[in-house]
DNA sequence: GAGGGCCAGGTA
DNA sequence: ACCTGGCCCTCG
């Protein structure tokens, strides 16, 4: 019925012309295309065409066709022989250089660290395109005439900042892992640190956790009047005004950057340092696949690219805590003498003869600190009593499913958190109690006892959906769940946290890091030598890190532990999730020296998991296993697995 | 992932 | 002699 003359018109059209002429120069382009297919991470050969030769550079995106269709890739090198090439590229998206030979290396050793593809990585390292924004000129940046270059004021206490400086400025690559100081502002040592690179000439890239982070450091750029304006890489921002900052960094205009994770791969020319702070933060983990968490992949920048690397916090990861002891990055503590005056004075439950959630000694403690300022109460969960346990043996209430009796109102009945059973009339079976014990008891109904406890005494509190930025110097309590600890101007005057052993309670590998970071956060919100009741025993070896605010002895600690656990950092490990059949035809993959592997472990109906751990020293077989593994169940219908490589949760 | 080649076994 | 389905390989 239809016949194909029309067909044959539109290919015999003059516009476009069938032939096209091989480039002279480099006529070959090798591009990482974007076929979502895992086993298809190399690069293949295309033709140029001589009227896409100068637009074709190493580092532009381009459509490619591929399997009969076309995707999307970026060019990373113009050779001039190739045995495969036939096509040619079917365009050049944009003539703009947005991954540079640096950042695609950098990318490669993140793919193969965590056996994901060359592709994923870049997916989200490179913002979308923004056509509108690249053809707009971006205004030019004020000009860059640094002030106060050489204040080191908020380094002072720091005996050994000087030498990481003295290394910069000799261009060796030195790497530091710094303790920050209650009383010393870390966004003002980052500042003055940045500066003194950027007066060098050299660009400085900076990763904070989260947005308002990234816009606290901004304001901090602005208020020491250093005349140095960041660009800010967030996601936040909306792909315009993040493409327009990307290309201002791409095109060399900007510097400076600071942003959230993915600005990690951030094209800074000629970089001179990266500052990560805060590294303990889980958003630094990317959550697409191949989940690479942000600290990592600076320590591979900073490794492949020599460039120097500051990691930061009031806590310090484990992670940090390796590098310290493997000398491959040295701590930059606060000097002893200043950490005395400048740590809060610890008080515990141990210091009070008989157990109650606001021992005499904290309450005394809250009342006197509240005559000269607001005091902190951190709250380990938003909710009202949600976990119960026995009053008398202190046992974890229980459903015989397993789940843990909460009671949600003051007069309600306790019911299962899983099943939902009612417990009208309980009775502990170990000892045959009747009457519970709250074994975490939110904000809400703590802003109430505290209420009554101290009259006339204004009560806040700060949770995830109500959160307050920040309070003034007033007497107040304000209760927060960890993460939305109001900022308070000049510090608290003291601080609580409750139910402190409930930052254990939970099943998660890094429980105590996690707490660690909180508890080390809240008291960095104090003013120096103010009271801090942490709700634990004398004994915690958190309690006395804290006391003696000795963070990275904590965490070497904590080292020792995984170490022993064979967990990373000190193993790398692989969690393998899919149907139980492909989990186990994978297993004889992994036979190599000093594997373990747990598992299959059924996760929920024919689903499971298996986790392999391998000795550092093995990683690179554990990288080699999982690429065959992948290439197999990617290219076969059958075998459908997912794989992540150190992940932060387990 | 999709299309193509190739072998095996079934069908006229 | 020819069709059909499944498997595996390639894709530049």
């Amino acid at each position: 019925m239809t016949d194909q003359a029309p067909l044959k018109l539109i290919r015999q059209s003059p516009r476009r012309p069938a032939v096209k002429t091989v480039a002279g120069e480099l006529p070959i382009a090798r591009v990482c295309v974007d076929t979502g297919l895992a086993h298809l991470d190399r690069l293949f050969d295309y033709l140029v065409d001589e009227d896409q030769s100068i637009s074709a550079q190493p580092g532009v995106r381009v459509r490619v066709p591929f399997a009969g269709r076309t995707f999307n890739g970026f060019i990373l090198e113009r050779v001039s022989e190739s045995e495969h090439a036939k096509a040619f590229i079917s365009r050049v998206i944009s003539p703009e250089i947005i991954l540079s030979p640096e950042i695609a290396h950098t990318a490669r050793l993140v793919a193969d660290r965590y056996a994901g593809s060359l592709a994923d990585v870049l997916r989200s390292a490179i913002p979308p395109r923004h056509a509108q924004t690249e053809s707009k000129i971006s205004p030019e940046p004020t000009a860059q005439d640094l002030l106060n270059p050489s204040v080191n004021a908020s380094w002072l206490n720091f005996p050994d900042f000087p030498k990481f400086m003295g290394a910069l400025a000799k261009g060796t690559t030195p790497r530091m892992i710094w303790s920050a100081l209650p009383g010393v502002d870390p966004m003002a040592q980052i500042v003055e640190l940045s500066t003194q690179v950027l007066t060098a000439g050299l660009g400085v890239l900076i990763l904070l956790p989260d947005q308002s982070s990234v816009k606290r450091l901004n304001e901090t750029f602005l208020e020491l009047k250093t005349n140095t304006v960041p660009t800010v890489l967030t996601a936040e921002d909306g792909p315009s005004k993040r493409y327009a900052h990307f290309l201002a960094i791409a095109r060399g205009k900007s510097k400076l950057c600071i942003g959230t994770r993915s600005a990690v791969f951030a094209p800074v020319k000629n970089l001179g340092l990266i500052v990560v702070w805060d590294d303990v933060d889980d958003s630094f983990e990317e959550p697409h696949a191949p989940g690479w968490h942000a600290r990592e992949v600076a320590i591979l920048r900073s490794h492949d690219q020599r460039v120097a690397l500051a990691i930061g916090g009031w806590s310090v990861s484990v992670e940090s805590a390796l590098l310290v002891k493997s000398d491959w990055a040295k701590p930059v503590l606060p000097r002893k003498e200043i950490v005395r005056s400048s740590a809060p004075r610890i008080i515990t439950i141990g210091d009070s003869a008989t157990y109650s959630r606001l021992p005499s000694n904290a309450w005394k403690s809250i009342r006197d600190s509240l005559h000269v300022g607001p005091v902190l109460v951190l709250v380990p969960r938003r909710g009202h009593t949600p976990a119960l346990r026995c009053s008398g043996c202190r046992n974890a209430a229980r459903c015989e499913c397993g789940g843990r009796l909460e009671l949600f109102s003051t007069h309600g009945v306790a019911s299962c958190n899983w099943c939902g059973r009612a417990f009208p009339n309980w009775v502990c079976p170990w000892c045959q109690e009747t009457r519970f014990r709250a074994s975490i008891i939110g904000n809400e109904r703590t802003a109430n006892e505290i209420g009554r406890a101290f009259p006339g005494v204004a009560v806040r509190t700060s949770t995830g959906e109500t959160r307050i930025d920040q309070v003034g110097p007033q007497p107040a309590i304000i209760v927060s769940t960890p993460g939305v600890e109001p900022w308070c101007k000049g510090g608290y005057a003291g601080g609580v946290i409750l139910d402190g052993w409930a930052f254990f309670d939970r099943p998660v590998l890094r429980a105590a890091e996690e707490a660690a970071t909180r508890w080390f956060q809240v008291a960095a919100l104090l003013r120096p030598g103010a009271p801090l009741f942490l709700g634990t025993e004398n004994s915690h070896p958190l309690a006395q890190a804290i006391g003696r605010w000795d963070a990275l002895g904590l965490s070497e600690r904590e080292l020792a532990e995984r170490e022993q656990l064979a967990l990373p950092p000190t193993s790398r490990i692989a969690v393998l999730q899919g149907d139980l059949a492909s989990l186990k035809g994978v297993l004889n993959e992994f036979q190599f020296e000093g594997v373990q592997i747990s598992g299959p472990r059924l996760i929920d109906e024919g689903r499971g998991e298996i986790i392999i751990r391998v000795p550092k020293s093995s990683s690179a077989a554990l990288s080699s296993a999982l690429r065959a593994v992948i290439v197999a169940s990617s290219a076969s219908k059958s075998l459908s697995l997912r794989i992540r490589v150190d992940p932060v949760t387990l």
